[in-house]
RNA sequence: GGGCGCUUAGCUCAGUUGGUUAGAGCGCAGCCUUCACACGGCUGAGGUCGUGGGUUCGAGUCCCGCAGCGCCCA
């Protein structure tokens, strides 16, 4: 910790330069390593915490989940950030970029499962001394909750290792002093903190309800969690009795009901219809009997029945989908409850109250057939019952629909009974749209995409998880004299305590032996989603209540940089914390990435098998060449993995290197010592060609300015490459010789000038872009890193060219001298290809008819086009007059005549 | 079914508020050598801008319909 630093709110106007010592064979192989290494040492990416709030730009990066795997998409969006991040560090902010790993959570539970061969089991004691199998494979080792949890700690850490290893290489600009977990001390502190204070607020409630939930996982799941998938099914007609007792009309004996789930009919509570279905109209607030199960269930009216589905009439179970929810809970339904946690049928005590048949034995028969199937198997059994019983009217109707499933899961979700945690979004809908509103999207198209789920959120936010690896709820609850669990008497640690852990700790007050003992108290099991945690980057991030300094200087935060696809979850959910803590928007700006998709234009995915680490890209073609593809990509735009723009990059990074070696070759002449009007005492840019060149410069500099203002970064380096490669094909051509002149020619000096000048605002351009080589040839020349130097701005060039031209109506980026003498030249260049001969064969006239005023413009480059086109002296011949015309004339006849 | 985006040269993409013969890179073809660079240079071929209407003196650009692709949500 001792290393000079660079970092700071104080630095140098200008980069003092030297001598330039240039390698004999310049390389772009290596740099990541050389560069990388002086960047760690000399903190050149370090966030100085005493910058003014004004001065600094600070990024919610996306905390990518460690047991994942980074793939090229990653490697695309983090690029386009780090684009920013470098832009705004040039440009003179204090740049907070830390880099964050999403650790906790079921990803990494599943891994460590897969990777230890253990399974977590919460009612097993804590073994010390526990050691993982050492050939993972067959039976899965139970462990305790805290020794699994170790072991999740333990794999996280070498998983952030390898994903460190790899944003280094791609020369993220991170700080990576900075770095955050999900899981670490700090993020469990400010999770519980903030639980504890939504509680304080009542902004969050514990409710036992109908939940999603996923059987293979055994958690629940989220609205934002979900997702349709199209699934075979099956309409099967069920014939339902009518109950005599109850009178049904005479023509009438049974209603047919068709349903995709058969084997909830045990759990059927009602039947319903639309309230305007005359078909069913006669039979509202009558009964039927269920099949099999003898149950007599209710007839209901209820405006979510669709009359043109099935027959018109569906039977409401416990609980076949949200639907039945709704109507569960509108119309005031018993709950009968067939399917476990597991997924599978649990016992069910028939004859108990709730459970009462009008033929118990059958019941019990056939329920007997079910109980302890998954809910697939019982289907198949119950169509076999339901089939010789005569109550199955024809064969199942086979359609396809969209069933949900958890995001992750296999099996698609049930619905159960259970104790959640809650936050109360839903009150909050308009004044998070209102939020969306003022963010400023980068795509603007991209806020839709939220309002559309804030608009469409039609429940409360479930925070609950019942898994391990994740931020325990900060709270028990007190067991009663007779060991009842009392949850409306919770027991809450002071923040001071934070984090606790309720499942090992004790609450104040209380002895670790009174842990479920009469008089005692339990700890809620459960842990808090991920993005109940990640949602609170910013806030993790800024030292939320920790560092009140700090988050006075940074919060809220400039730049949320992230993909599309987590808009609802982790974009939405952090301006749902935001907005509860603060009352105001965690950043000003949002900068969405798109996807990479393989050259087929497909979805990189795990699943499909296509998804691809971005290592071998980096090693095949250097950091800088993959950032340049990545670069290319706009923000919001799909992005087509492609290896051709890699190696169109490496080969610009390749060109940078050589033009520079050129450049500096000349401008390595005595006397080239410093930037700014001192940097060529024997020599400045006088020749109107050279002016012209840093004009057109200048108009590069402002656009490129103003494209990554507006987060465009693909147009700033379109922009600055194409200068770039006009500069070394027609600039560097035009003034080669004249640059190479006495020490003592003004107009060589002047070309020198101008060339060493122009590089040095090409360099700064390109960093951001390119950081290794732009370092590379900054430091063969200047002192101090590239990517702490000034961004270039149209200022200091004017005050090199001089106002003058600019006072008088030629703009930037004009370039009259320039653009007339490279037509010139390139006419000469297609007369010698098209002869099949060397660019060096010699012209022996060439004649120009134009416009005055052009000729004027030919002729201040006279003696650059003569050497460029290697014309002979006193061969060029200007006539005014029209129209513009360009003959040439070459030496000495037929190919192979030059000597 | 709803929302959003996309459809321009073989491929990947630019095309600002509608304005003269529609651009770039890659690829392709031909040619040129080493005085920064052969991981180079020069030159060239290649497009009825998805489709049908409309507005306009003028539409790749604005409006409407249609088709296809993709994403998100039901």
């Amino acid at each position: 910790m001792s290393a000079p630093r660079e970092g700071g709110t104080t630095r140098p106007a200008a980069a003092a330069t030297r001598p330039a010592r240039v390698p004999d064979k310049p390389s772009v192989d290596g740099l990541e390593v050389k560069w990388g290494e002086a960047w760690e040492a000399a903190g050149t990416y370090r966030f100085d915490p005493g910058a003014p709030a004004d001065r600094v730009f600070a990024i919610d990066t996306p905390p990518p989940t460690v047991s994942g795997s980074l793939h090229i998409g990653h490697a695309m969006s983090y690029t386009q950030t780090d684009v920013t991040a470098r832009f705004q560090r040039m440009r003179g902010k204090v740049v907070l970029y830390p880099m964050g790993w999403d650790d906790n959570g079921l990803p990494t539970e599943r891994r460590v499962q897969n990777y230890f061969g253990v399974r977590c089991d919460p009612d097993l004691p804590y073994d010390p001394g526990f050691e993982p199998p050492p050939q993972p494979g067959g039976e899965l080792v139970s462990v305790s909750r805290p020794n699994f949890v170790e072991l999740c700690h333990r794999l996280t850490a070498e998983d952030e290792r390898v994903f460190e290893h790899l944003w280094r290489a791609l020369g993220l600009s991170v700080d990576w002093t900075r770095t955050y977990t999900t899981i670490g001390d700090r993020a469990r502190r400010m999770s519980q903190r903030a639980f504890l204070r939504m509680l304080a607020r009542d902004e969050v409630y514990q409710h036992d309800a109908p939940t999603l939930w996923d059987v293979d996982f055994r958690t629940a799941v989220s609205q934002a969690e979900l997702e349709d998938r199209e699934r075979p099914g099956a309409y099967h007609r069920i014939r339902f009795g009518l109950s005599s007792a109850d009178q049904p009309p005479p023509d009438l004996a049974y209603v047919e009901v068709e349903t995709t789930r058969p084997e909830l009919l045990p759990a059927c509570v009602a039947l319903v219809a639309h309230p305007d279905d005359a078909r069913y109209r006669p039979l509202f607030g009558r009964s039927a009997r269920t099949p099999l199960f003898g149950v007599r269930v209710p007839i209901a009216a209820h405006p979510l029945a669709d009359p043109e589905k099935g027959t018109g009439i569906a039977m409401i179970c416990t609980f076949g989908d949200t639907t039945d929810v709704v109507w569960w809970r509108e119309l005031g339904l018993p709950t009968r409850t067939v399917v476990g946690r597991d997924g599978r049928f649990e016992p069910v005590a028939w004859g108990a109250p709730g459970w009462e048949s009008d033929d118990l034995d059958a019941a019990l028969g056939a329920y007997g057939e079910l109980a302890g199937r998954t809910a697939r198997q019982a289907q198949e059994r119950i169509v076999e019952l339901l089939a010789r019983s005569g109550d199955l009217v024809g064969d199942p109707r086979p359609i396809v629909h969209p069933v949900k499933f958890y995001e992750k899961g296999e099996h698609p979700l049930e619905i159960v009974s259970s104790r959640q945690w809650f936050v109360r979004t839903l009150a909050l809908r308009e004044r998070l749209a209102g939020r969306g509103d003022e963010l400023r999207w980068h795509p603007a198209f991209m806020a839709h995409r939220y309002r559309a789920w804030v608009e469409g959120l039609n429940s409360d936010w479930n925070i609950s998880r019942q898994r391990f690896f994740g931020v325990p709820f900060p709270v028990w609850y007190s067991v009663d004299g007779d060991g009842a669990v009392r949850y409306d008497q919770r027991l809450v640690p002071t923040e001071g305590r934070l984090p606790v852990d309720p499942s090992t700790e004790a609450p104040d007050g209380y002895e670790p032996h009174q842990r479920g003992q009469p008089g005692g108290f339990v700890g809620d099991p459960d842990v808090m989603d991920t993005w109940a945690t990640s949602s609170l980057t910013p806030f993790i991030v800024a030292g939320w209540e920790e560092d009140p300094d700090l988050f006075e200087r940074v919060f809220p935060m400039d730049l949320r940089p992230q993909a599309h696809d987590i808009i609802r979850t982790w974009l939405f959910s952090t301006v749902v914390r935001s907005e509860l803590e603060v009352g105001k928007l965690p950043w000003s700006d949002a900068a969405i990435s798109g996807f990479v998709v393989d050259p087929d234009r497909k979805k990189m995915s795990k699943s499909k098998g296509n998804a691809t680490t971005p290592l071998p890209y980096l090693e095949r073609h250097g950091a800088d060449a993959v950032r340049y593809w990545a670069a290319s990509g706009r923000l919001g735009t799909d992005t087509a993995l492609d290896e051709g723009q890699m190696r169109v990059g490496r080969r610009l990074a390749i060109k940078i290197l050589n033009a520079s070696k050129f450049v500096l070759g000349r401008a390595d002449a005595p006397g080239t010592q410093a930037e700014g009007k001192a940097a060529w005492p024997d020599g400045e840019p006088i020749e109107p060609i050279d002016r012209d060149l840093l004009r057109r410069l200048g108009g590069v500099v402002e656009e490129a300015t103003s494209a990554l203002d507006g987060y465009e970064h693909t147009k700033a380096l379109e922009v600055t490459e194409a200068f770039f490669w006009s500069f070394c094909d027609d600039y560097i051509e035009l003034v080669k010789i004249r640059s190479d002149g006495d020490p003592g020619d003004p107009a060589a000096g002047s070309a020198r000038a101008t060339l060493s000048l122009a590089l040095s605002v090409q360099l700064r351009l390109f960093a951001p872009f390119l950081p290794y080589v732009a370092e590379e040839v900054w430091s063969w020349w200047k002192d101090g890193s590239i990517h702490r130097a000034n961004w270039p701005t149209g200022t200091e060039l004017a005050a090199l060219v001089g106002g003058d031209e600019l006072g008088t109506g030629v703009r930037w980026g004009e370039a009259p001298v320039l653009d007339a003498t490279s037509e010139v030249l390139a006419a000469v260049r297609k007369e010698k290809t098209v002869n099949k001969r060397s660019m060096r064969a010699r012209v022996a006239r060439v004649t120009v008819v134009d416009r005055a005023e052009r000729l004027d413009h030919l002729r201040a480059a006279r003696r650059d086009l003569l050497d460029a086109g290697v014309i002979d002296p006193g061969g060029l011949v200007f006539v005014d007059g029209a129209p513009p015309s360009v003959s040439v004339l070459l030496d000495g006849g037929t190919r192979g005549d030059d000597p």
